[in-house]
DNA sequence: GAGGATCGTTTCACCACGCGAAACGCTTAG
DNA sequence: CTAAGCGTTTCGCGTGGTGAAACGATCCTC
């Protein structure tokens, strides 16, 4: 875990933050017994963080703040293709009445960076910041359809093909034939690969000198993401969008 | 401010991740010449970023990462009151067609959990994760109109009252003034205290126990936010609205 | 109400670990 | 061809992060 020539409180620091961002709200020995380190390490752990504004301490509790949140949102904003993929996802979502997303790859894993809920989508626990295997997601596997072959090797060798559903893949060679043709439909299709029973379609959003900016996709119950609808009419509207996209990107 | 038994390693890392929320993609040695430190400490401190995620690298350039979403995410989904006030948000907005907001205190700071915008809301460069001075906003004001003096005036004496416009309230004595006024009324005016034309009312959202858990607000410029708009109508939205919210935090 | 368990806090001595000056290789600009 | 800038690497120093242990407060249990 901890490589060479890098900072070991720091990486402490962060486990903790992140334990408590699983866990609610917990005490000092709740923290230090799971994550096996003294209490006099945690306790100088939070009480930096605390500190600092990014843990909140309540009744001998300890919570994340909404620094974080801060920290997240500016990351957010920082790419001005992200503004411009929110009008988007809010345009497909409004008129396929789906869950339509916007996401990107960082550190070889799918991230949502924007999601809205059309009348009918049906729910998820899917948030803003939310990283999955991005072979398991309809924009994550646009994304690698248009990544030179060493790049999806590289990805692969680093998280592996973790199966998330009796459908999902979990061999180079398919994955590799299902991104061949992502790349000849223009479009890619995730048949249940991660939650039973649903369907999304994604398409690549490429910006200036071939580069992918990130994915975007249409989720919905199979019923529904089917016949001529999931063949022709989501298909065009996702392309659609992902045009004007990009032409918005281009010449913003 | 680096207080005692804190880890100084982390507070510069927080510097660093700061630095990189306000200033986009930026190389290494703007960050070091900025923040005054050396290089090689930079780099060590960036590689710990990258290496367990928090920091994206891209052709020499470094930027937060979404990883900093998801924490503010989980830190944002952890309290049930948040997700509750979420609707209420939503149904201020639609109803009276302006921009409404659900706000916390955190660390003496009047922090933005929720807002929408509503059909005719005028924009504002708010966000959520946003921290203000917590007596320059109304939900901010509501909420202190609640808390014990002592429980004020130590948030005075940590943050002192910063003016934003020449309306902001910048003396205890008004500022108590102010508060008495609001648990008179059941509700409290911003007026232009944030933004010159600017116009909010806030009430305290209080749950079990009488502890405030945080406050809504309604904001518009001046014209709309006037006369028995604002006199009568706009106010029984809002406490409908805080008092089911209220309900429902109790009785979920 | 005494005893025990558990909590967060504080102390303290050790030495690993974070630090920073400097050197290094590389690319770009003039 | 030189010089200036970049990110990277090295290395010895010394401090700052560490963790075992003790501490006092609180909360049960009997």
């Amino acid at each position: 875990m901890a490589s060479e020539g890098t900072i070991r409180a720091i990486e402490r620091m962060f486990r903790i933050a992140e334990f408590l961002g699983t866990r609610g709200p917990v005490g000092l020995s709740a923290i230090a017994s799971s994550l096996q380190l003294p209490k006099s390490t945690v306790y100088r752990h939070l009480r930096t963080l605390e500190g600092q504004g990014y843990v909140v301490e309540n009744e001998e509790k300890y919570t994340l703040s909404l620094r974080f949140l801060d920290l997240g949102e500016r990351a957010r904003g920082q790419h001005s293709e992200h503004q411009l993929a929110a009008e988007k996802v809010g345009e497909l979502a409004d008129r396929t009445a789906e869950r339509a997303q916007f996401m990107i790859e960082e550190h070889g894993r799918a991230v949502y960076v924007h999601q809205q809920m059309g009348a009918n989508a049906v729910r998820a626990d899917t948030y803003p910041g939310k990283r999955v295997p991005i072979h398991t997601s309809a924009a994550g596997l646009a994304i690698l359809s248009h990544y030179p072959p060493h790049r999806i090797d590289a990805i692969i060798d680093r998280h592996g093909l973790e199966a998330m559903t009796s459908r999902s893949i979990t061999d180079p060679e398919t994955l590799h034939d299902r991104l061949q043709r992502t790349r000849e439909r223009g479009y890619s299709i995730n048949d249940q690969g991660v939650i039973e029973g649903l369907r999304a379609i994604g398409a690549p959003v490429v910006g200036p000198e071939d580069t992918v900016v990130g994915g975007l996709s249409i989720s919905g119950p199979i019923n529904r993401m089917a016949g001529q609808r999931l063949g022709e009419e989501l298909p065009s509207l996702l392309l659609g969008a992902t045009n004007e996209l990009e032409l918005n990107i281009t010449y913003q």
